[in-house]
DNA sequence: TGAACATATGAATAATTGTTCAAGTATAGA
DNA sequence: TCTATACTTGAACAATTATTCATATGTTCA
């Protein structure tokens, strides 16, 4: 290990930080949440409509809003027998924005 | 489908697009290719050294920097034995900037 | 040409993950 | 309280994926 290898090394975040980080961007690594994240740009939706725009069932979309939650992408209001989500967080748009960029190059 | 389900359902983006999004963000998503993207923000590296500052072998290393070559967040360059390995894209900082800003919150 | 070093690659394995199906909880209205 | 509707949850299965190990390729120098 030389000098500068572990001048790099030491500048790398916590270990927590880097899991952190990897869990966050996984959850951005599935079609399905991107389109769930897409509607919600637009508005704030419920379960039922968010199965219906996606074609898929409700089961299917709310584990996946599940694990949007826990990783705070989005959060959720009842308002009687539904349940409405809409984001919540306003780096979801510029990280979207930043891979939709990415994507589009050349 | 109700004509606003079916409006929002017509302002998402092509399925392409939010396949290759998706499989954008599957790339930062492992912690192992996160921690070879922050070595690369220092510096161009070898392969031989990345793997020497994460403590991986060289294999597992080349293995997740194919992935990230085919994704074009990074690139690379030979110079006699070695490959030495650098950002390939502007993006990249943006995108792991937004995500770092998001898990260090609360 | 041959040996040593640096990197890449294919197959195999273990672990993770998205969807389905069935069953559960919550709310509204009759 | 019974029924219908909306949503959630757990278990199971299939598919994807990160690492390891063995082997292959590329480069330098003697």
């Amino acid at each position: 290990m030389t000098d500068r290898n572990r001048e790099i090394a030491e500048a790398l975040p916590d270990e927590e930080v880097l899991y952190d980080l990897a869990e966050l961007f996984k959850t951005f690594g599935d079609s399905t949440r991107i389109r769930i994240l897409f509607v919600l740009f637009e508005d704030e939706v419920s379960v039922g409509d968010l199965a219906a725009v996606l074609n898929m069932t409700e089961s299917a979309v709310s584990h996946q809003l599940r694990i949007l939650r826990q990783n705070k992408l989005v959060k959720s209001r009842r308002e009687g027998k539904n349940v409405y989500y809409s984001l919540d967080d306003a780096h979801v748009r510029t990280i979207i924005d930043q891979g939709l960029e990415h994507v589009e190059e050349d």
